[in-house]
DNA sequence: CAGAAACCCACATACGTATTCAGACATTCT
DNA sequence: AGAATGTCTGAATACGTATGTGGGTTTCTG
């Protein structure tokens, strides 16, 4: 027999029927203990493996989430999002501990996953990564709410978010990470990063950053601000154009350890030294703030367990358990750009 | 109706029969234009789409591709090797383009993936990352060859490969990395990273390492090897080991960027400069590489085209299409670090 | 106008599992 | 001993789709 064995092929070795195979496969206890040891034996024998289509298909659940990357509208960069990148090892280990199964998918804002994913029954629920809730997403995550899909999303924490959040205390980490430069003396602080609600994580960092100078006395000025989006070049380009406007400065909070690597190579292009001229904090601790020289001084994001929430809240929401959103706490890890010691 | 809508609800909203409806939506042109229009149209208004678990059953295919990552056994790592991060982009995305789901699982060597995926019909086919033809996986890449499951992975090339690989030239690129540093003058060079056959790969690098030393005279001294893994930290150590040693060298050849980025760091702990004291070449092209400083020189694989070929390699061998084993071209990058200008 | 061909479509069925229901048998109780 | 209880198992069926087969209508051909 060359075929994948099914459930009757058990049952006939086994003497019983297919009924009985599939509830001692189960661990019902509905089935005597000497049976179940002999279908187990045999199934064993044969490689036997329930057939996770026809099993889905009767019990109407899939045993799998879903996530789904949103793909930056650049053409060019083949590359996922570094961040999401490193949150991607946590989630996938938690979904195999879980007993979940894991499907990914990078999309456009075009297509309509949102229909496609549960509706086609491929996933019990669908993790989300990078959708905020302003337009244009905002219209897509309405109609998940609507379909009654089990989704939740890593992003900006809200009292009135859409549905179930988990994220970072952005406000809290802006403000540690400024407060930690102005103790070390520093006073014209510049921030990289765009601030604005369409990008409400950053936005909430440049409240604290302003907020932490307000504390201190530290006149917020406009011009210490420049938008910049989560790339090493992007980074990189606008210290340039803050140096051409002759804008002065002794420190940088990039609102992306992204952002000041990029902004490291510009001023070690200009021969400014850091942390001696300008210290530099910045923000998630990605993999490779530890390999910059010198290394890094950034707020970590716990992304390990950021990706154990969100696996675990979707699973609380598939079981029609409450769940919440929370805000994870971000923590300043003090290491040499910054200048302290 | 709150419920998810089949293809009978279309067909009786249509007037016709439900086999019509899947025809009309499969495309078959066994439909008439006229009712197929009807038929689309009402599908698309109740938002439906094709139960995949259902369809899979019937269909005995599953379009879905499954990603087996190995997971180091390093428990406190949390992460995904680098390297094969880098990869994931552009996999998922040609999954995308080629109309496949992607099914993602972390495994650590006790489990037996190898009947799960394929036998389950949870995927129609398995790209490995990790897995070298060496015990202990010999004996489970053994095992899929024999149950016909169809499967490709990354890793050593070579005449005796066991089922389809898709590598990278690491001789060539070791003897490039290697040339290039001696072209630049350098003729004390160590070798960072494991020179055994359990580490294919690196030992390519390394056979390369010696041979480009050879064809330029220079006298290949064991001492002038040094185990590494492929992390940062491994780098940093056995640098240090080397130096505690009293090897003498001025140029670095690292087997991974990684083990590069360490080696940047005791260098710099030394008080050592790079390049003027010591030129270095990394291997892979990571994300980090091009963010050290100064820059890393390292020889770059081709991560997207690389994903692109174990999926469509794949989906050959799902179509029972021939497919080959292949070795992809190795590139020389030069930055900053091997002291090039 | 008869017969052939072409075209559409409905009927029946299979994919492999999980669950409801009821029956068989053994055991215990009165 | 007869009834009541409990334990285990089989028969029947549903999940939603895809496909082989055959029937009915229309159009074409001679």
């Amino acid at each position: 027999m060359s075929r994948k064995p099914t459930s009757f092929d058990i049952a006939q070795l086994a003497g019983v029927s297919q009924p009985t195979v599939s509830r001692a496969l189960s661990g019902s206890n509905t089935v005597s203990e000497q049976t179940r040891k002999r279908i187990e034996a045999i199934a064993q024998q044969l490689n036997y493996t329930v057939d996770k289509n026809a099993s889905s298909l009767r019990k109407r659940e899939t045993n799998t989430l879903a996530l789904l990357f949103y793909e930056d509208p650049t053409p060019d960069e083949t590359g996922i999002n570094p961040f999401f990148l490193s949150m991607l090892g946590s989630i996938v280990r938690t979904c195999s501990l879980r007993g979940y199964d894991l499907l990914i998918s990078m999309q456009h804002m075009a297509s309509n996953w949102h229909v496609e994913f549960e509706e086609s029954r491929k996933a019990d629920g669908i993790i989300l990564l990078g959708h905020g809730d302003f337009e244009p997403y905002r219209a897509k995550l309405d109609q998940l709410m609507e379909q009654g899909t089990h989704f939740v999303r890593w992003g900006h924490v809200n009292e009135r978010s859409l549905g179930t959040v988990i994220g970072c205390d952005n406000f809290r980490g802006g403000y540690d990470a400024t407060q930690h430069l102005i103790s070390h003396g520093r006073r014209r602080i510049v921030f990289l990063g765009h601030a604005s609600e369409h990008y409400p994580e950053f936005f909430d960092r440049y409240r604290g950053f302003c907020e932490a100078q307000r504390s201190a006395g530290i006149k917020v000025v406009e011009t210490r601000q420049a938008d910049a989006i989560i790339t090493e070049q992007s980074g990189h380009d606008v210290v340039n154009a803050l140096m051409a406007r002759g804008v002065k400065f002794d420190a940088i909070f990039a609102a992306s350890d992204m952002i000041a690597i990029g902004a490291m190579r510009a001023l070690s292009d200009h021969g400014l030294d850091v942390p001696n001229d300008i210290a530099i904090v910045g923000f998630d601790d990605l993999p490779a703030a530890s390999m910059t020289s010198p290394p890094l001084t950034t707020i970590q994001q716990d992304f390990s367990k950021a990706g154990e929430m969100l696996v675990d809240a979707l699973i609380r929401q598939i079981r029609n358990e409450d769940t919440k959103t929370t805000a994870l706490p971000a923590k300043l890890i003090v290491r040499k750009s910054c200048g302290a010691h």
